[in-house]
DNA sequence: ACAATGACGCCTC
DNA sequence: AGAGGCGCCATTG
C-alpha cells in the first residue's frame, strides 16, 4: 500500500521522512502510564511493515523535542535494550515511575498496551 | 555498488 | 513458553 522511499524533486522530502514526523506524533499520543509496540507505532504511523524502523525515528527527533520514547516496546511486552545497558534501565525506571509493572522483566500489553488503553476509555478499569 | 546492521515481528517447531 | 529462522528496509561502513 505505502512503500516510501521517493524524493520529491522539489522539497528533497522523501516518504520516509514525512512518514517520520508521522511516528513523533503517534508516540506522542502514548498516554502516559501506557505502551506501543514499535509494529503498532509503524501501523498508526502508516507503514504497517515498518517497525524496524520506528527507532530510527525517534534518534532522528529534534533535540528540543520532548518524546516519551520510553513508551514503546517490542510486541512481547519487553525492552529492546539489552538487559545490562544503561538505556534498558532507564526505560525501566521511566516506565515503573509512571505505574507501569513488570513481571519477570516483561510488560503484560493487556493491561498497559493498546488494547489495554481501550479497555480504561471503555469501562475505566483502575490502573 | 555492496554487505552489514539494527530500540522488530511473525511463523515454526 | 521459548528459541530459531527469515523478511523487513533505511542507514552505515
Amino acid at each position: 500500500m505505502n512503500l516510501p522511499t521517493n524524493k520529491r524533486p522539489e522539497t528533497g522530502v522523501t516518504d520516509f521522512d514525512a512518514w517520520v514526523k508521522s511516528v513523533w506524533q503517534v508516540v506522542q499520543g502514548i498516554p502516559r502510564g501506557h505502551v506501543l509496540t514499535y509494529g503498532e507505532v509503524a501501523r498508526l504511523a502508516g507503514m504497517s511493515r515498518a517497525a524496524r524502523r520506528v527507532s530510527q525515528a525517534m534518534r532522528r527527533a529534534p533535540r528540543g523535542m520532548t518524546l516519551p520514547w520510553h513508551r514503546v516496546v517490542n510486541a512481547q511486552g519487553k525492552i529492546s535494550f539489552p538487559e545490562d545497558s544503561s538505556g534498558y534501565l532507564r526505560q525501566k525506571n521511566r516506565l515503573e515511575q509512571e505505574g507501569v509493572v513488570f513481571m519477570n522483566g516483561k510488560i503484560d500489553l493487556d493491561r498497559y498496551g493498546y488494547r489495554g488503553a481501550l479497555d480504561h476509555l471503555l469501562w475505566s478499569e483502575p490502573l
